[in-house]
DNA sequence: CGGCCGCTTGATGAGTGTCAAGCGCCGTGG
DNA sequence: CCACGGCGCTTGACACTCATCAAGCGGCCG
């Protein structure tokens, strides 16, 4: 992508403020008042534009910023000694990014867009400040950070699962993730590859393929490559719950 | 265990104050001065004890206290809607327990005592109220917690790798974790169960048992029964990293 | 239009769960 | 103090899920 526009930009006041912006819901501003998400919205630095396959940041570089995803979909991967790539989450406007530079001074993981992705950034430290001034701020901080160690929990969960339970929890997740967004939770498309899909969830990206199929055989899903469509939601959660 | 103990010592103030804990290094006090540390002890609320199979708190619980353990080890389940139980993390002293609680209103983890355990009971509003008086105490708290998200991450590295590496990895991860506490790294003992180790690691209590059982005729460690003696950690360690 | 990469589907095998049986330790009660 | 019972641990045999290897297809981008 141009690094071009992003040294412009980044010399700029943010186009679109906090109070204007569709993802409060979601994102810092939840439970903050008006003239609270006026001041975050001082600090959040620039609204930044990449694109796919572009790095957001890169593990071992210094945890300088949050980032919070505008649209797009982002995905979190770690490595390991041998150079094997972990996809640790994938991210969706409205979320944080930067979690994993918290208990350290630098990233362990890199984010990386896998599509055009547009994002807000927050340095740590003026968050910290704002904090003082804001204690609903650190609030909401300590619990989306708490949020992400709930996910670890339901990871632990799902990775117990059989293959075709975990598939099933994934779109689920997907699903409802799109229509807390307003999207249509019964058809959307598919950002990452089948190999990220089942990088993620533990299983072979064969695996994930012939469990596709093995869906809309059953009539739960429609699959056109990247595009999903449910047909029989909960006949997808009643794999989930069992 | 005797509820009675527990009724009365509540009443009290602790007898023990976090500026002479040797915990300190690993909980709370790390990096904050002697003054700040003083602050910090006054809203610690108790010096508790509970024995083998007692509860911390249950799952679903209203979240209500951080716990500081002192001494003794715990494990942290969920359930699943059929009632399975999941080990999420067996958390040794100086660790904080009750980041579970802190995305939501409740726990969504019930924390269980393997063995006699004391630990101190800190409000997180108490804490919260702290933080604003200093910020680095705040501070302290968010990378905390943000351990606990780079824990995950960990867990998902490892939950694919093979059985023996998975364990080897265990075994090295407590002996460290025993190390930076005093204790011997190449002699312990296991306050949990074989079944509890292979929850955790997403095994089955056999897969744990022969593997044990390997390790020992490889001469990399000794067993008995609960007793662990690590012979050659170098070995055990190659499991990992590879 | 061509090439590459991602997806699909099939055949095979390895790793690990499951079932089963026996052992030994520990706590309990006579 | 010893006998009993239970539970956790060990070890073996077998089955099954899912990874791996392989080949062919198809869509997207250059």
């Amino acid at each position: 992508m141009s690094s071009f526009q992003q040294l412009f930009s980044s010399k700029r006041r943010p186009q679109v403020s906090c109070e204007s912006c569709s993802l409060g819901r979601l994102c810092i501003p939840q439970g903050l008042s008006e003239q609270e998400v006026e001041l975050v919205s001082r600090i959040v630095t620039i609204n930044r534009t990449l694109g796919k396959g572009d790095y957001l940041y890169h593990s071992g570089e210094w945890f300088h910023r949050f980032l919070a995803l505008k649209s797009g979909t982002v995905k979190l991967v770690t490595l390991d000694g041998a150079g094997n790539e972990y996809v640790v989450d994938f991210v969706m406007p409205g979320e944080l990014l930067g979690f994993d530079g918290l208990s350290g001074e630098r990233y362990t993981c890199s984010a990386i867009a896998l599509e055009t992705v547009s994002y807000c950034e927050l340095p740590p430290h003026q968050l910290e400040r704002l904090g003082r001034e804001i204690p609903k701020l650190s609030q909401i901080l300590l619990q989306l950070s708490g949020s992400q160690f709930q996910l670890g929990i339901q990871r632990v969960v799902l990775s117990r699962r059989q293959a075709d339970e975990r598939l099933a929890a994934f779109l689920a997740h997907l699903s409802e993730r799109h229509r807390k967004r307003g999207f249509s939770p019964t058809e959307f498309r598919l950002s990452m590859t089948r190999q990220e899909i089942g990088n993620y969830l533990g299983l072979a990206p064969e695996t994930v393929s012939r469990l596709m199929s093995q869906f809309e055989a059953s009539g739960l899903i429609l699959v056109q490559g990247k595009m999903v469509r449910i047909l029989d939601m909960d006949g997808l959660l009643r794999f989930c719950s069992q």
